[in-house]
DNA sequence: ACCGAATGTCAGGTCAACCTGACATTTCTC
DNA sequence: GAGAAATGTCAGGTTGACCTGACATTCGGT
């Protein structure tokens, strides 16, 4: 699923740990989402886009219309 | 997570395996979510959202912030 | 009260989304 | 160019979100 968390990271001058111990996940899970090789699961979802301060559809993009 | 999914459902006048099979999943999957037993993929909540034509956050209440 | 439909539950399986730990590669800074 | 930091990859493990199939219970209509 196309995503905007590499963007979002970067933009906050953060690495993929400072990310990752924010969310409480490990580093590879951001780079396995940053990647698009996993989808985040519906919380972590809402912990990023609360992170960010932006809807989880400006994040993830909804791939059903 | 707590939900609307029953809420909608009933709404809509639709059976577990209206749903089930309006969204592609199995009927048990609908009763794990509408029962809060299960959150959905982020995939899945979209589909959800999708379907009833309203944000996924009016469906599953973010509990972060 | 009966019957069928709807709902709920249980057992057992698969797979993706997480985890840790280790190591390789790339990038930044001096 | 050397060392450190950041990023990427791999192996192997756990768990929850799905699956099917079977059976039990509850509800609605006649």
């Amino acid at each position: 699923m196309k995503n905007q968390l590499r963007t979002l990271r970067q933009a906050r001058g953060w690495t993929q740990q400072d990310l990752g111990t924010r969310l409480a996940v490990s580093r590879q899970a951001v780079i396995a989402l940053e990647s698009e090789r996993h989808d985040p699961s519906l919380d972590l979802a809402y912990r990023i886009a609360s992170l960010f301060g932006v809807p989880v559809e400006e994040i993830f993009e909804n791939p059903h219309r």
